[in-house]
DNA sequence: GCCAACGTTGGC
DNA sequence: GCCAACGTTGGC
């Protein structure tokens, strides 16, 4: 199974906000860039990812799962635009910073790391392993 | 709040 | 099809 990672702005739509809408999940909308909604094209039901906290967070907070392939985000009327749905699974016990992803030679090649702005991204499995491990979590 | 990096748009 | 201009993102 593959890994992702969404970023989002803490004060717009964070980690709080998506555990308080529980086992249902939320379509992860807004996205309007075609490679981030090429990720989530490519993603299949129970794929889990990272969730970061972009700006004024700078940190991975917790692993969300993906509960709803790709549809029609229905916050736009543009067809081009799909999103999924996710749902919190689980929050890290210590959310790893972007400080110390830059700080581990081993996810020098993550694309957060590389490509700061893409919102959603590949993460490779054992980059997964390694921040799960640095986050005090199970893979 | 600033500004570099990136993606998109639109005139030619 | 090129590329300058513009808008947005996100780390600092």
């Amino acid at each position: 199974m593959a890994h992702w990672l969404f970023k989002s702005e803490p004060d717009v739509w964070g980690w709080d906000a998506q555990v308080a809408k529980g086992a249902v999940g939320e379509q992860w909308d807004g996205v309007r860039n075609y490679q981030a909604r090429n990720n989530m094209r490519a993603m299949k039901l129970g794929e889990t990812a990272f969730f970061y906290h972009s700006r004024t967070g700078l940190e991975i907070v917790g692993i969300v799962e993906v509960c709803a392939e790709a549809h029609q985000d229905t916050t736009t009327d543009d067809t081009r635009w799909d999103c999924v749905d996710v749902r919190a699974v689980r929050p890290f016990q210590k959310p790893v910073t972007l400080q110390q992803i830059k700080a581990e030679p081993k996810l020098a090649k993550m694309i957060l790391v590389n490509n700061s702005r893409l919102s959603v991204q590949p993460v490779t499995d054992e980059e997964w392993a390694i921040i799960c491990e640095m986050g005090g979590t199970q893979p």
